[in-house]
This record gives C-alpha cells, structure tokens and sequence, in this order.
DNA sequence: GCAAGGTC
C-alpha cells in the first residue's frame, strides 16, 4: 500500500527566504515556481522527505509583519475620545488592506494543506509573526499540524537540520511583542495626541518652513530619547565653561629626525603651579633619557560587519545617511551582490565558506590581487575572523554574495556601500598590522617628558581596508642615560573645548548602548527626528536640536519625567525579556506597564503649564482657535452613569465657565454644572471613596475670592459625583455661571444630574485629606516622594551651569546661577539672544544687546567672584590676572587653538648639545620683565 | 493625523 503524500505549507518571513530554502531542500532539482495573490510572494513547490516520511511541499512567504495592531476604528479619529482613554480603549489585530493578497494566499493554501512549517526568521519578531500566520491558517483549516524550523543562516547543512529537527512555535516570545506592540502604540498615541492638540494652535510653530499648522507634534519611546541624546548633547555644549590649561613642551632636533616631547603630567589647570615648575626645567634643562620601551604593537581589523556598523562606516567614511545607506544596502540585497543588510550577528558561522567569497573577488581589477594573496597559503596573509561577540541567530554578518566590478544601473553610492562591504569583509579574514613601537622616556629638572615612534613592519589588512590608517613616526635612536638639550621648551596654554554635536554613528552608538530601536529601525527613528522638525543635520552631519525638538524636552524635563531618557524603553525591553523568557506574563507586564504610563500622562497633563512656558521661551503665541484650554475631549472625569457608554470629561466652555458633560451628546446629554465662580479647575488623579460607578477623579477647584462668601475656601479638591456639599452649595450660592446655560441646563441634562441624585455624604469632601501621589495614586507620601517615579535627571543640572557665549557670563541677580544664553523666535524679536535664569521663581531676564560689554564685564566678573567659592571659580580669578600679563597669549587663544605663552627667546638662552642656541627664556610671565616668574614683586604683591 | 516592528 503506498503512502499517502502529506502536504506541507511551509512560511517564510520574507520571499528571498522562501527562494533559498526551497532551492537548497530541492536540490539538485530547481523547485518549480508558480504566482500566489502577491506579485512579490511566489510560491515553490518540490518534494521532500522529512523523518522518513514523503512530502510536497509549497512555499511561500510573508513581507514582514502580516497584522497591525491599533485601536478600532471609532477612536482612531483624534476628537473621538480623551486621549487618556487610549490607555484602556480595546485594540484589535488585523491584516490591513495592502496585506490581503498574501492572506488570501496563505488561506488557499492551507485548505489544501495538512502541515504548517514555519521559517520565521529566528528572532522575538519572527515568533510574532509565526503566530500571525498560524492565525490566518488555522481560520480556515483548524486540522493542521504546526511545527517551527530553527535555522540561523541559508546554509545547506543549517537548513537540512533545521527540517529534520522541527519544534514547536514559542508563545512566549510572540507575547512578548503583542505587549511591546500594544504598549507603544497606547503611549505613542496618547502623548502625540496630547501635545500636537495643546501645543500646534497655541504656538506659531514655524521651523524650517513649517507654518505648524499640519504638523504633528509626535512622541514615541524610541524616537523621543533619541531625540534626548541630541538635547543632552547640545545643552552640554551650551553649558561648557571653557578653562585655559598649562603644559609643557619639549622639543629635540638632531640629525636624524625631529622628536617632541609631551609632558607626562599633561597639563595643569593651574597657572602659577605650571610656571614654577617651567622654570624648575629652564634653569636645569638638561635632559636625560631614562627610558626607552620598544615593543611590538597590532593593529587589529574590525569585526565581521552588521548593520549598525555599515550605517557607523557609511557615515563616517562617505558621509551617507544611516537612511540612504539602508536604501542601498537593501538595493544591493535585492539584486544579490550582498548578503541580507539587517543583522545584528558581527560573527560567522564556522559553516560558513569564507575563502569560497574570497575566490568570487580575485577577478576585481583593484582588490583581486588582495583577494589572491588572501587565498595563498605562502602570504600567511589569512586570518579566521573575530567573533564580535553579537548573533542574532537568524542572519549571517554582511558580505558579498555576488561579484561584481560596477553594474550600470548602480549609482556612486551604490559602489561605495558595495566596496565597503567586500573591503570589510577581506579585511576580517586577514592578519592584523604590525609595528615596532619605541616609547623615550626623557627627565628635565625632575620633570618626565615622553614620545612614541612606530615603524610599521606589515600593513597586512590595511593594503585593503583603505579607510583605516595607522600614522607611522620616526624618532631619532635615542639611549639610555643618554643627556642632551632641548631645542625648545615651551610653557603652552591651551583651552578645554566642549564635545561636538553628535555625529550619526554617535548618535547610532547612542541607541545601541541605550537598546533604542532595533538594527532595521534605528535610521528610522534618525529620520523621523528630522521629519519632525525636531532635529537638524548640518554640513558636517553633526545634529543639533530644533527649537521646537529642544522646547518639548525641556517641558518634559521640567515636569520632572524623563520620557526623553532612554530609561522607559531598557524598563520595556527587561519586562518583554521577561515574557519572552516565561518569567512574567504578558497581562500582567501590560497591566503594569500602562498603568503607570496612565498615570504619568495624568500627572503630565496636569502639569501641561510646563510645556507650555517651555515652548513660550521659543515660540510665539498664537491667537488660532483651538490650543490650550479648547482641546477635544476634555479631562476625564468618570464614566456616565446615565447611558453608561461613554465618558463624562470636564470643559470649559468660550464664556469661561466649567461643567462636566457626557461625550455621547447629543446622544447622551447628561451634563453637570458647576458653580460661575471657578477660576481654575483640572481633574486629579485622586478618585472619591463613597460615589459610584467608581472611579470618580475627584476636580482641583480654585473659585474666585471674590464670587464666594468668606467662610469657604478659595481652593477645594471637589467631587462631581453627588457627594461634596461644598460644592452643591457653592452652587446654590453662586449659580451655575452661565447666564445662558442656566436656562439650557434643565433640557441638556437627560435626567437628574449627578450631582442632585446621588446620595449625599457629609464631611467627605476634604480639604486636608492625607497627602496622595499623583505619579501612583497611593497616599501617604507626595508625587516628589514617589519611589515608584524614575529619579530625575541629573544630567538637566548640567543645562543650569554656565553657558559659553564668547567671554560673557551673566548671572542671576536674584540666585545667582549663571544664567543660559537663548535666541528668541517672537516676530518681533526672532534671533535676539537674551538670558534668563533658570529658577522662574527669580523671573530673572535681559536681552545679551542690552548688556554694556566693557561695564557687564566688569559687572561679571563681580559676579562671578560673587559666586566662586569653588576652587574652578578661584582658578577662574587666577587666571583671568595671568592672562593679562602673558604676551602674544590671549590674541591667539580666541582662535580656540594651543597658544604659545612665549613667541620669542629672549633674556637668558640656552645653547643645545649641537651649539645652536635653544628659545628658553627668562621673561616673567607676570609682568614681562628678565627674572623668574617666582620671584615677580607683582605676584608677590598679589 | 499617533508608535515601533517587520518587509518590497
């Protein structure tokens, strides 16, 4: 009896996958290849016996992701809900229209089919995927057996294993995703709601061309910590206080060569300590050599190459956007000539045949003789590669697949990133570059002086990896004891510089280290920034924070939540470890996670005045409709009780005054309304104990003095619910505001409202109830107290201390912190710079022009002594007086580079072993004249 | 109109 053929649809994550592994299980034959509903998924068939029992198999494939997750269709538009609804509103998965084709495929299929294999690549994603996939079959064939092949790399022998060792798909891993999916898109909708509908109408945003008026004003856990890397960056630059330092510098000319000798001290901040220890060396400046080292040093290659270092060396070596360099990487995959371009993996499989892509590149007219010399054993040029210690278990690093000497269709870059690609990879698997190094230890009146000398021996991997260099120096042979006199010796000053913008690969680096995106998302994130407008990238590719990118970080910064920190999303990434490890499960990470996420958007919300004085500082307001207190929706008070579908939120209405009213109207028209003499009121997080259906957030009332009798507080902490009879008769004292909703409001309200129906208790409303937290809504300790609330930054310490603007510090005259340089961005002052102190409680201000530079400088340097009881302060002091005296110093430093404390010999010179005179001198550096700085009256007198 | 993650 023969055995009945089983039939196998066999998945895989994307169509070149699907190729390759039908390729390798069908051969010698070639599968044959028919169309499925998507032109891009083809579907292979061929025979295949797998544990002894025959198979036909077909294989197709998905692109990626075949569902999308996001709320149902009625709050997808933004005016639907309160965003902080987002936070609980049901979420659905579905296959989005641009999809289906491939469902209706993999549905086909599957009724024909008695087994599901599935090839997902082999990662956290990939088991989410399987899982889509499994869904979308098991519909519509509930009988089919599920199994899941492992495999690392399209490699024969890994996918042969890989088919006769099939598992089973891990849940764990998939609910991992579904719960980082889920949270990210309740965050990322929530918070960009939020801050596009209270900031875009309030403010002119205008950057770079945008008016703002379609702006989005998005925040996304991984986009808006990138964008806080550039934040972090540009303030500690705006922050950095520039300190003139001193060295010493040795100079040795001899018939061989020239050396120059750095002082093993470095340098030293202190001027008068530098100069007594310079003259030490003047009057004995004989030097003695009484070290010389000479060692073998390597230069090694780089790891096997991945993702994020393509994007680091594109930008680095072709100034290529990690973007751009992405689009042709994957250009390059597409066509074949390279391996696939997202991995995390920087080491290869011992399976892999490394020399069998070495032979491929001997017929390239620049670097096949490289890559013959590789292949000949006599070189011993070949090197097996080192393991970067990062495996995704599901791609193999980069590298050529194809050769190639330059196709038509490619463009410049697509030649670079091809080159680079080869180069790296023949530079992996050769031997690293050797020299002879030769550190002369010298010692001048006590005082040791170093140089170093490298010989390169073999450049080995550098004759191929051209972008690398290995700077070789000759110094003259020197020995020990040897004595001679220098030809120089110099007492220099130099300026400490604050760090640079952030390049691209530092910013990559950034969100590596962070765990910020994945390999395939984090040029998007990039790009993202600048399509906000909230970044920008200059010539040098160095990013700088836009006005509108800075103004959001501070507001969030000024709240006291570091949102812009990458700490949130390292947080998500341990609790999706967690679920995908079976250590916590995926409700309870979700219920955990969204909950305190609700609650910082509350305590955000309610603290929205920062945001808005943040943006203040840059942008204009704006007299559109819409803004601040006209945003849809409102503040949630509580669910209605009267159609029980809808939530009730708090409004104010064009005429000033408040009520609470159901979002159902004009279905539902169940309204509460409050007393005319509020003057603030904002929903709490802090819910009422005895009204139902709970929870009822209890309203942060401030009432005008004025409109209420005295024996009632001006603040209250009230309830809508029915319960506070503070408020009912506040109302019944002062009506309900509006003149013309008195009337209106017996016909909007359905019913009673809440506030005259409920039952009413007395003595619950309290004034002075125990102290509870707005970041976690427990009592007993304030939202500054929290310990469940991440620390705040100390890195925002470093945007209150002094700014760099040329010689001008200006300090508060109230607090006296310096106090940081700003450009406005008003229409009628845009571009004028002015300071303010960072306390808003010193309301400190002045525009930069107003300030007299010869008087505020004098007025500063009072100040700045006025506030230095620091030692860097005192140094500060020391050296301003110093610097006068020093000659051909100060011109020269505004250039930012070393100056020379002296130009010229004079007085006193030396004359060097050779007889030729050495430039040491005798000058005082105090004051000018032919004796030691040590013995200056003018410095004793100071 | 919102996120981040796959992928073409």
């Amino acid at each position: 009896m023969s055995q009945r053929i089983r039939r196998v649809l066999n998945v895989a994550e994307k169509p070149s996958v699907a190729k390759a592994v039908s390729e390798i299980l069908s051969s010698p034959r070639k599968p044959s290849m028919r169309e499925g509903r998507s032109r891009y998924n083809k579907i292979y068939e061929f025979e295949y016996t797998i544990c002894g029992k025959l198979c036909h198999m077909s294989f197709t494939s998905v692109t990626g992701h075949l569902m999308e997750m996001d709320f149902e269709e009625r709050y997808r538009k933004w005016g639907s809900c309160d965003p902080v609804s987002l936070y609980e509103l049901p979420i659905r998965k579905f296959v989005p229209d641009d999809k289906l084709d491939i469902k209706r495929t993999l549905e086909e299929e599957a009724r024909r089919c008695d087994w599901l294999i599935l090839w997902l690549d082999c990662d956290r994603e990939g088991e989410n995927i399987a899982y889509e996939v499994i869904d979308v079959c098991t519909a519509v064939n509930n009988r089919l057996q599920i199994s899941r092949a492992k495999f690392s790399a399209l490699i024969v022998s890994e996918i042969i294993d890989a088919v006769q060792n099939l598992i089973q798909p891990n849940k764990n891993k998939a609910d991992a995703v579904d719960a980082r999916q889920e949270i990210d898109l309740r965050i990322g909708a929530s918070f960009t709601r939020f801050q596009t509908i209270l900031l875009k109408d309030s403010f002119v945003i205008d950057v770079y061309g945008n008016d703002g008026r379609n702006m989005v004003l998005s925040y996304g856990p991984c986009q808006f910590p990138t964008l806080g890397f550039i934040v972090e960056r540009y303030w500690e630059i705006q922050a950095h206080e520039p300190e003139e330092f001193w060295m010493i510098n040795c100079s040795h000319a001899s018939e061989d060569g020239t050396s120059n000798f750095n002082w093993v001290r470095g340098h030293l901040f202190d001027y008068t300590s530098a100069v007594i220890v310079y003259e030490m060396c003047v009057q004995e400046p004989t030097a003695t050599v009484v070290n010389v080292k000479e060692q073998r040093k390597f230069k090694h290659p780089p790891h096997p190459l991945n993702t994020i270092e393509l994007e680091k060396r594109a930008s680095r070596y072709y100034r290529m956007s990690s973007e751009h360099t992405m689009k042709v990487a994957e250009d390059l995959y597409q066509a074949g000539f390279i391996s696939y371009p997202r991995t995390e993996t920087d080491s290869f499989s011992e399976k892999t045949d490394l020399r069998g892509i070495v032979q491929q590149q001997q017929q390239h007219p620049v670097w096949g003789t490289y890559a013959q010399q590789l292949l000949d054993p006599g070189t011993e040029l070949w090197r097996n590669p080192s393991n970067g210690g990062h495996d995704d278990k599901a791609h193999p690093p980069i590298h050529p697949t194809k050769f190639s000497a330059g196709e038509s269709n490619w463009t410049q870059d697509h030649s670079r990133v091809y080159e680079l690609v080869v180069r790296h990879f023949l530079a992996c698997v050769s031997q690293p570059a050797v020299g002879a190094e030769t550190v002369v230890e010298i010692d001048i009146a006590g005082e040791l002086f170093s140089t170093t000398g490298r010989m390169i021996i073999a450049r080995n991997y550098l004759d191929v990896y051209r972008f690398e260099n290995w700077g070789g120096s000759v110094i003259p042979q020197y020995v020990f004891g040897q004595q001679f006199m220098p030809t120089s010796l110099t007492l220099d000053s130099g300026i400490t510089r604050p760090p640079p913008l952030l390049s691209e690969a530092d910013l990559l680096n950034c969100m590596d280290k962070a765990g910020i995106g994945t390999d395939a998302t984090m040029h998007d994130h990039i790009k993202k920034l600048l399509d906000r407008c909230y970044a920008t990238k200059d010539a040098n590719m160095r990013f700088s924070p836009t006005t509108l990118g800075e103004a959001l970080v501070m507001g969030y910064d000024d709240m006291g939540y570091q949102l812009w920190k990458p700490y949130l999303r390292a947080q998500m990434e341990l609790d999706m470890k967690d679920v995908s490890e079976g250590k916590k499960s995926k409700t309870a990470v979700l219920k955990d996670c969204l909950e305190q996420m609700e609650s910082c958007f509350r305590d955000a919300r309610l603290k929205k005045e920062e945001l808005l004085k943040a943006m203040g500082i840059f942008f204009e307001r704006s007299n559109r409709a819409g803004g601040v207190d006209q945003h849809i929706g409102g503040e949630v008070v509580r669910r209605c009780p009267v159609c029980n579908e809808s939530d009730m939120v708090l409004r104010q209405k064009q005429d000033g005054n408040f009520m609470v009213g159901c979002l159902g109207y004009p279905q539902c028209r169940n309204a509460v309304w409050l007393p005319g003499s509020i003057l603030e009121a904002a929903v709490t997080t802090q819910t009422c104990s005895s009204c139902t259906p709970a929870p009822v957030f209890m309203i942060q009332f401030k009432f005008r003095r004025m409109d209420i009798p005295p024996n009632f507080d001006a603040n209250h902490l009230g309830c809508i619910g029915g319960c506070d009879n503070i408020l009912r008769q506040l109302r019944d004292i002062c009506g309900t505001g509006s003149r013309s909703s008195v009337s209106s409001a017996p016909t909007r309200g359905n019913g009673p409202t809440a506030a005259s129906n409920n039952t009413q208790r007395a003595n619950t409303t309290t004034r002075q109830g125990p102290v509870t937290c707005t970041h976690c809504r427990q009592t007993g300790h304030s939202s500054n107290e929290c310990q469940t609330r991440m620390p705040r930054p100390q890195a925002s310490q470093s945007r209150t201390r002094n700014p760099q603007s040329g010689e001008t510090l200006v300090t508060c005259d109230k607090c006296g912190a310096p106090c940081p340089l700003r450009e406005a961005n008003t229409e009628n002052n845009r571009g004028r710079k002015f300071y303010s102190c960072q306390s808003r409680e010193c309301n400190f201000f002045k525009w930069a022009d107003s300030i007299d530079t010869r008087a505020g400088t004098e007025a500063m340097g009072s100040s700045r002594s006025a506030s230095s009881n620091t030692s860097s302060a005192a140094r500060r002091g020391g050296r301003g007086r110093g610097r006068a005296s020093v000659r051909g110093g100060s011109g020269s430093r505004s250039g930012g580079r070393t100056s020379r404390a002296r130009a010229a010999p004079t007085g006193n010179t030396c004359v060097s072993a050779t007889g030729e005179p050495i430039s040491v001198g005798m000058e005082c550096v105090f004051c000018g004249e032919l004796h030691p700085a040590s013995t200056c009256p003018s410095r004793a007198r100071r």
